[in-house]
DNA sequence: ATCAATTAAATTTTCGAAAATTTTGACATT
DNA sequence: AATGTCAAAATTTTCGAAAATTTAATTGAT
């Protein structure tokens, strides 16, 4: 393993609120390589190489891991060490399943309880990631930071006003883990996809308070990525099998 | 905090399999601890204490304490220690609500793909919760420790042909986490209650691979324990405030 | 040559103590 | 009395090295 680039990690986009914990530090860049793939599924992650690139202790760094356990992203072999969590299309299509209960279910939820301050970050947020996704659109190919976070948080602006904690926790898990195959996704894609369309569309039917339509949109637009994937890997799954 | 007692909790009862790792074990004392409610709802998790009281360092304590913070059995205030989870009727709702798709959702599929070694798998769990449980009833207010490992030994059994990893896992932490509710339910209850009919039933709807049936009984199930505990605990909640 | 046993090397897990942070309590100020 | 400041105490977080375990290499036997 070379050396790792930590330049473009954009964890100081969230709230700084307080002081970080050095182990979960670690856990958001790791979370990150993980996510664009820099780490790759299947990949080891020994302790002695990380603890030096990250700077850390090594029951920090197993602190940090853990976490990323328990999230699906990283696999633990009792006593044996940790490993990036590898990918499949039945992981993808078994996480698509779930999402297609959960999202609407918390969209649901949200678009009732919804208030005033809610539609306006709902807004306000579409407005940031709009604009880098259509700047990102004409790329394609690369799925970057700044558009993971955006993406992200426009789809966490919608569900913000669901009541429920546990919902909205299971929906984070999965949205997280559906990050890498969106990232497999654009890498696969050749021609450009007007992706703001969707999103413009699903926010609008957000606002209107109009949840059968904003349900459809929703699994309509999970479907699009989880296809088109289930197609591509299916064909390349033989051939380019590597780690 | 006056010393603990462990003698009654049998870690022992899963697989042996691969040697345990010292945090692993910490944290499935604890977990007991907190189920059973020796540990209360809101009290805090000093290191200093348990550490003592488990025989471990500082790290792998805290290894335990995050693992459970996933579980959502304890929480943690960045930089100002852990403590148990506070219960409240809001979460036992909001658990109930999502136990009531993920249950049935993890049945229709066990149903569907299980095979005969499930079914056997099945009736032998039965055959030893059903043991206990029938001795147990006689005692109400008392939620022992086998008693709670059978039981979800029993549920496990039933949904345990299901495909779907996220399903299984996300079924498994709301299981869980009942479990506080279960035990508060078991000692708020006066006169003892039949339950081996009610498992007795769905299990047979089960093996019958009636789905309707068995999503039917198994929503009813949860909505009891759910419903006796909101009456209760709405009548308790100003009066008896502790922690 | 293949396999099993043994030793050495690499790696993970665990500890005990140091560093950093928060909480408490005493004292002074308005 | 309420508020603010500062040092001491308590507590959590982090480290660096020791202990335990797994993996790889070496040797010897069939």
């Amino acid at each position: 393993m070379t050396s790792l680039d930590f330049s473009g990690i954009s964890t100081a986009v969230d709230q700084p609120e307080t002081k970080l914990t050095v182990a979960d530090d670690a856990y958001r860049k790791l979370r990150v390589l993980i996510l664009q793939g820099t780490l790759q599924p299947g990949q080891k992650l020994k302790f002695e190489v990380l603890q030096q690139e990250l700077g850390l202790s090594a029951s920090s760094l197993r602190e940090a891991f853990m976490k990323l356990v328990n999230e699906g992203l990283v696999q633990l072999a009792q006593r044996r060490g940790f490993s990036v969590a590898p990918i499949s299309i039945e992981e993808l299509k078994d996480i698509t399943r779930l999402r297609k209960i959960l999202e609407p279910l918390a969209l649901r939820d949200a678009i009732e309880h919804g208030d005033d301050a809610w539609e306006a970050q709902i807004l306000a947020t579409w407005h940031r990631f709009s604009k880098i996704d259509t700047a990102q659109s004409d790329a394609p190919g690369i799925l970057d930071d700044q558009w993971s976070y955006w993406h992200r948080a426009f789809h966490e602006s919608l569900v913000a006003a669901c009541p429920s904690k546990k919902t909205m926790q299971f929906r984070a898990v999965l949205f997280e883990q559906s990050e890498r195959y969106r990232a497999l996704s654009a890498a696969r894609r050749t021609k450009p996809r007007k992706k703001s369309d969707e999103h413009r569309k699903l926010m609008e039917a957000v606002l209107a308070r109009d949840s059968d339509k904003a349900e459809a949109l929703m699994i309509k637009h999970m479907a699009l990525t989880s296809n088109f994937l289930a197609n591509v890997l299916d064909a390349t799954q033989d051939s380019g099998k590597d780690n």
